[in-house]
DNA sequence: GTCTATAACGTGATAGAC
DNA sequence: GTCTATCACGTTATAGAC
């Protein structure tokens, strides 16, 4: 019963959504079809339709798988176990391993797009910034109240500041390389006044 | 010689040019057509393409007039004529207009639709991107210098910080609200601690 | 010089074979 | 249950009318 296929059956859909993500975060949503994918994977795009019956599917599929990372990553890195100075770092570090992947973060795509995307991604989207806005939060509140980081303002304004500034940051490094958004984690850190415990 | 026709000869072009940059920055460049165009505007497809040959002609027009705008907008708010502060500031107000209209900034529109962009629209928006970064790094330095504003961190690193803050903000607020802006731009201020002279 | 009519292609999606 | 063959439509772009 081994090796039915030179393709091992079951994995089509992972493989679809692997490479349909890596996909979302370098063209945006209107920037890659079902006839793209299938071509890569070596199938017919009515096999990427199986999977996934319309392109919102699809989407919807990547920002949850994304956000489910994203609230694991959170629960390991939550303050109430280790220094909130080196779980904002840590986050910061998060966002740069984008870099390489020459990806946005999911959040950019569906903020650009926004108009022009299905109703089911924009909810998905919705639900992701909801838990990295409340895990910063939290997080930056914490670190505050313990003498780990210090900034100016509120903790709720200061993660609203990291989460905009790394997304547009990626951003930026599209177009100019990745020089910028090195310059605005120094920037971030520098606000931060952050401080190993 | 007077109106020749209902809709007056000479201004498709600019009726053109102004519906395609509001779209753009609402939908991303793959999330309008030349046929949405001309419907909207009461002409055919054809007529689209006569003033713009394909498509990334006219998002490369759309980027250069942005960018022209840009530099007038840095012309008339430099920190040689005023309170570098005041700038800073006025800059934060001016990416905010973005708010109403339900737009984000161009920049954001690039750097996450950047692999399925038409070279003449990243050109584009690379040199916008070079002028925001120099205004704002001109106007931080010499605002530090004055003692208008203070920030931690090098001038460069804090502009690059104010653009993609600002950048992202714009398309935090598609996804849950103006409040989530409004957070960034606090975020921002605080970190600026601007005071006028 | 400006726009209308039309074409060639790529898109998301379906029906039915295996 | 999984995928192949096919469809109707929207897309960018062109040729030629006015």
């Amino acid at each position: 019963m081994l090796a039915q296929s030179r393709r091992p059956r079951g994995q089509t859909r992972e493989r679809i959504l692997l490479l349909a993500a890596d996909w979302l975060q370098q063209r945006g949503y209107h920037g890659f079809s079902f006839a793209q994918i299938a071509n890569a994977l070596d199938i017919q795009s009515g096999a990427v339709h199986y999977h996934f019956p319309a392109k919102q599917d699809l989407v919807a599929a990547i920002f949850k798988r994304y956000r489910e990372t994203a609230v694991a990553w959170c629960d390991e890195h939550s303050s109430k176990h280790g220094d909130a100075g080196a779980c904002v770092r840590a986050f910061l570090e998060w966002q740069a391993s984008f870099l390489d992947a020459e990806q946005v973060c999911p959040l950019g795509v569906a903020g650009v797009e926004y108009a022009s995307l299905p109703s089911k991604a924009c909810a998905e989207a919705e639900s992701l910034r909801d838990e990295m806005i409340a895990w910063l939060t939290t997080t930056l509140s914490a670190g505050r109240d313990d003498g780990a980081v210090d900034f100016a303002g509120s903790a709720a304004d200061q993660a609203a500041l990291i989460v905009s500034a790394t997304s547009g940051a990626l951003q930026l490094a599209r177009l100019n390389g990745s020089d910028d958004f090195r310059s605005v984690i120094r920037a971030v850190l520098a606000g931060l006044q952050t401080r190993g415990t």
